[in-house]
DNA sequence: GTTAAACATGAAGTTATGTTCATATATTTA
DNA sequence: TAAATATATGAACATAACTTCATGTTTAAC
């Protein structure tokens, strides 16, 4: 195991962005949807325009997210598919923690 | 996919208490080690004791690791192994992120 | 029963994150 | 070009996370 110091940081970068109910479930959409423009985010994630346009932002700026512009619209998709492997994870583990 | 919703909270729980540089050493280590004292931790992290303790208590405190004293030592351990899996995600993962 | 070693704990300070609100920008439509 | 829609942005605040430092607790050795 042991993650080289390099990729550790940029692990703990990653896992940092993902570590949020809202983000993970942005994710989560994404994975299923391909893409969906802001206001479809917003509606199923059941989150307010601008925080759903922060967490956005944020996880485009990390590299997680990518958005083309169609008319008024946004459209963000996953720019990594890779990180939904750490979601199948979470998903399978059936950690009792907590 | 779609994380059920009462996973997701613990998932980002579990993300979050995983995502950072030091914490995700001491899984790895744990993960290669089966067992380490605090001290052998310290010193493997070139991580000062109070911080070192700190990060383990917190992830003691969240479901992560055991703890068992044996003398002056004591000693903890992985307890839910399948925290390394996501560990094992992020190596492979050859996410040219941020 | 003192001392030392190994570890935990708690307060304090600093920084980072999350959220809200008000406002700005871009694009389309009337 | 004015109004409406979709989204972004930035300031301000609240809260949480990280780190350090000083001190407490437990166990063992003398």
């Amino acid at each position: 195991m042991e993650l080289a110091a390099e990729k550790l940081e940029k692990a703990a970068f990653i896992l940092k962005t993902i570590a949020h109910p809202v983000r993970l479930r942005i994710i989560g959409l994404l994975n299923d949807h391909e893409q969906l423009s802001v206001s479809e985010l917003c509606e199923k994630l059941d989150c307010e325009q601008s925080l759903t346009s922060h967490h956005l932002s944020n996880m485009k700026l990390k590299g997680l997210l990518s958005a083309r512009r169609e008319g008024k619209n946004i459209y963000y998709s996953l720019k990594e598919k890779q990180v939904t492997s750490i979601l199948t994870c979470l998903e399978n583990c059936n950690c009792n923690m907590g």
